[in-house]
DNA sequence: CAATAGATGAGAAGCTTCCGCATTAGGTAT
DNA sequence: ATACCTAATGCGGAAGCTTCTCATCTATTG
């Protein structure tokens, strides 16, 4: 449950957080800014200031809870943290993200790492195609 | 030379871009950023207006002159595109960027996207860790 | 060399993100 | 429960990167 996740994270359990946390819980793979979260909030008729939607998205990723990408355009987008690592796919005429693991790719990751001399950390690959979907305005 | 691949790239062939585009050509595979490009002119006694060098990069980036990538942070950062796509390894505590090509990776990446009913565009790989250079203050 | 479309520079404005500070609320011990 | 103390919130505003506006200037073309 979300409440003992923040207590875990050290962090009080307060109306913000436990509505931020369950709002992306919700979202399941869905990628939300900041401003995203507070529109969605506002809609659902859940007044939080930017300014802690903000503090809490940093803190959450400090502490594990949720992950920080930076797609293209500069800003960043949240999505919990499910545990599993994965990769992106980004379609650049919609919009549309999608999830990917494959094993080749962190493997080679790790060598490439070392060979250089590098302790790995994390890792963002992200590629940029178009995506199928008939809903996506990709016609040309 | 510079002022050719100006002018093939559509634009006219003006004093800061030549600027703009010899200093990148002299850079090698440093990654700059816009107001990196702004002080280096400056140091070089060469005034160029900060506008301008977001305007002359994001043209070249467009003429694919050049190349823009995201990296933590929340800025952009440029290089010389030199033909070879290559993705990058970069230290979060100096912030130095190696340079790599895999083509393993590359591989799955094409076949991930084909899997997807994506149709592969660019795509952005950067390893994040910590380096092993003498001069990173990387301690602990 | 004049005409013109395009480029520049300076400052203002935009966007995302983060402070500072007064106020409020969670957690804990009474 | 109550009161206390620390931490969290919210607001306005400010910072940093980037882009826009617009008057002025310049590269190109005939």
């Amino acid at each position: 449950m979300a409440g003992q996740d923040i207590r875990d994270a050290g962090l009080k359990v307060t109306v913000p957080r436990v509505k931020i946390l369950n709002l992306l819980e919700n979202l399941g793979e869905q990628h939300v800014s900041a401003e995203d979260v507070y529109r969605m909030l506002l809609e659902a008729g859940e007044e939080v200031g930017l300014a802690t939607i903000y503090r809490v998205l940093t803190q959450f990723e400090t502490a594990g809870l949720v992950e920080r990408h930076n797609f293209e355009g500069g800003f960043s987008v949240f999505e919990l943290n499910r545990g599993q690592h994965h990769d992106h796919i980004v379609c650049t005429i919609c919009g549309k993200v999608e999830e990917f693991i494959d094993e080749t790719i962190e493997k080679r990751q790790k060598q490439i790492a070392g060979e250089r001399g590098f302790e790995i950390g994390e890792h963002s690959l992200i590629i940029y195609g178009r995506c199928q979907d008939p809903n996506c305005p990709n016609r040309d």
